[in-house]
DNA sequence: AGTGTCATGTAAGTAGTTACATGATTCT
DNA sequence: AGAATCATGTAACTACTTACATGACACT
């Protein structure tokens, strides 16, 4: 699956500009799936030659056209079949627990940052996510119901993550330390 | 973060040959990094070229010389100065939870099928970093702290996920079946 | 005075995926 | 008979990232 799909599925729920439908990948699905605009607007660009989308240009003054973007028949037709094909996969990509499972090789002091800048970071999309939430119990427009399920997985993600840092971090940085004190003048090197 | 960093950190747990490597990343980080034969290969290739990697062939009958690597001391000062300079990403790239966002535009048996495929996976994962704990735990030499954290990190995931599947499989499918009525007739199109 | 928002795009570079190419052995 | 394991590699392709380029207005 490709940013051009998302870009489908975000103009099924309305007509909008480019510079929207990053905002709306950032709120929407920051926390599953990452887009920048070197990449909408080529895209976009692309399922317009391919009559996927319909463009309106409105001039505004003192500021390039705003493109608002359409989805054709044509559109919502390879949408469906885009949904229906995507296998669905689930890949993480974390530079973060590389560092942890090498954390006998890291500074002690490096170990206890990373790790707690993790967690304000799960933090912050936690609070995002529940914000997020607010806004749509509060709105009478009740979401899709997907939309509320990927909000709430993200929610019971970041609310594991955080009680398994939470719960570990001690044991981790102590036992590491110990670690080190053995293991100096490295490696064991039993390889079979 | 890339492969050759990767590689340069399997190699501080002993000399190893491409193909070793290859199952060792499955084994030990398959949940949160992935990697196949075409990056690894060229980033062995890269590392000896470097020299932070040296390089032994070892003869094989009716097979392809085996080339069994080894980190060098340059290596293992690149390895330090990468794992010390590389930010803690942590990104998560989910078709999955892209077709549950559009669950509303999915063929119903397709949903069902859809997220009992993933929950299979999740289960798939789970137990195998299960199998792998107990692996560790009943060897004699325990494995670095870092090793179980991830594993640990890991296991509570699954578990937090297969949890949140099953409790909202039921509710995602009979939601999403009555917006599909509603909803005939596409598209509300109010954006702003 | 500087940061953030609105608004679009291109170009070069990076990195990783997929498929191809080869080939014997062992397990089911 | 067919799949999996062992073992290495290349080449083409895909897709995304990062940096660049432009420019006004509003807020602090």
């Amino acid at each position: 699956m490709d940013v051009k799909t998302l870009c489908l599925g975000v103009l099924t729920s309305g007509d909008m500009a480019g510079y929207d439908i990053k905002k709306y990948f950032e709120e929407a699905f920051a926390h599953f799936f990452v887009a920048g605009f070197g990449s909408i607007y080529p895209g976009l660009a692309d399922l317009t030659r391919e009559g996927l989308v319909s463009v309106t240009s409105v001039a505004q003054e003192k500021r390039p056209d705003k493109k608002v973007y359409h989805i054709t028949e044509a559109g919502r037709a390879a949408l469906q079949e885009a949904l229906v094909r995507t296998q669905p996969r689930h890949k993480v990509r974390s530079e973060f627990l590389v560092l942890m499972y090498f954390a006998h090789l890291l500074p002690p002091e490096r170990l206890a940052e990373v790790l707690d800048r993790q967690a304000e970071h799960f933090e912050a999309v936690r609070e995002r996510l529940t914000e997020c939430e607010r806004q749509i119990d509060s709105s009478e427009c009740g979401a899709p119901a997907g939309v509320r399920f990927t909000l709430g997985y993200g929610m019971a993600m970041m609310r594991a993550a955080l009680e398994y840092l939470q719960t570990h971090r001690g044991a981790l940085i102590e036992e590491t330390a110990a670690e080190r004190e053995e293991g100096s003048g490295h490696s064991a090197g039993t390889a079979t």
